[in-house]
DNA sequence: ACCGTCATGTAATCGGTTACATGATTCT
DNA sequence: AGAATCATGTAACCGATTACATGACGGT
């Protein structure tokens, strides 16, 4: 049983392990397109691979279906669950960076004027549409960890409109 | 001569090169901690690949010393530097997304109380860097892209300052 | 002389992305 | 029956990270 580290890909299938209590890896795609959203998106191919490098280590059991398509169906084991729990409650998270491509280049020296406008347009389709998902999630119960991250997506969103819009307009003035 | 995909690293490397001129890998790892500081960072093995990679497929052109270190000394191509002024040039990016490991526990369900207080101290600490960076660079001539985005940076952390507040706050009266 | 830090590089591994395929369903 | 979409998988490639090394240099 080979040692691999568990990424945050790896903590995505756990955790959507642990609320499914088995998944095939095409459960397992729907529900993190339905739980993350766009703000963690994973290739399709990863939602099989992942789970069999979990499988090779112990985290997850899998068992295929004897039947016409032999689906892989996984389980948490308890190694599984305990590291997941264990990830989960720990508040501390390792510093990200914003990796932000349209701040790539005006950082590089892109023409601030051209660069935000095409930036504003952008962030204000996001904007739009987290507003429009949050909307339809609304209507849900809102104790929920979904619409908490939802609501930083929006203020993040708000604020890149805000910095991008005023540097549109202060470089008019130029 | 085989092609490649230039990558927003490619792009790092084809600027850095493209403001200093010619510059040994080192040179370039010094300048990307300068220009892009925390909000783009680079391990150094990547300014040795990455030049590499480029002059394989005829973006920069690479000498070696003949003398002692034989160090690795690359200048843009032509070809380089045009396709360098290329993606400057085109304010379209595409979509990023913010992949903020805090805010995966947070959707998966982790406590928001105990989440917020952690979070919010690694931000606000994040702020502090980067206002105290500010200051430094205060002093230099301000139409620079690097004071901009990282106007951008400071902006991001405010908002996420208040985000985990407001959520750190709401949460004990639960 | 010695030690720490800066400078310089190589090698191996691996997660993630992209491309390629084919089976099932559903709709017209 | 055919087309389109959903479902299900595999394979190859490759950029990025990590680990391993050693050389130069400045200070004590």
């Amino acid at each position: 049983m080979s040692q691999i580290d568990l990424t945050p890909t790896s903590y995505v299938v756990l955790g959507l392990l642990d609320a499914a209590g088995q998944a095939t890896p095409y459960d397992l795609k729907r529900a993190a397109t339905d739980r993350l959203g766009d703000f963690w998106s994973l290739a399709h191919s990863q939602l099989y691979s992942e789970p069999e490098r979990l499988a090779r280590s112990g985290y997850v059991a899998e068992q295929r279906e004897q039947t016409g398509r032999r689906r892989r169906r996984y389980t948490l084991t308890d190694q599984g669950r305990r590291a997941y729990r264990a990830w989960l409650e720990d508040p501390h998270t390792d510093r990200y960076e914003l990796r932000d491509p349209g701040l790539l280049k005006l950082a590089l020296g892109a023409d601030p004027a051209t660069l935000a406008a095409a930036q504003l347009e952008l962030h204000q389709h996001a904007l739009e549409r987290y507003e429009q998902t949050a909307a339809g999630l609304g209507l849900e119960a809102s104790g929920d960890g979904r619409v908490l991250a939802l609501q930083a997506g929006i203020g993040h969103e708000r604020e890149y409109v805000r910095f991008w819009s005023q540097l549109a307009a202060s470089s008019v003035e130029l």
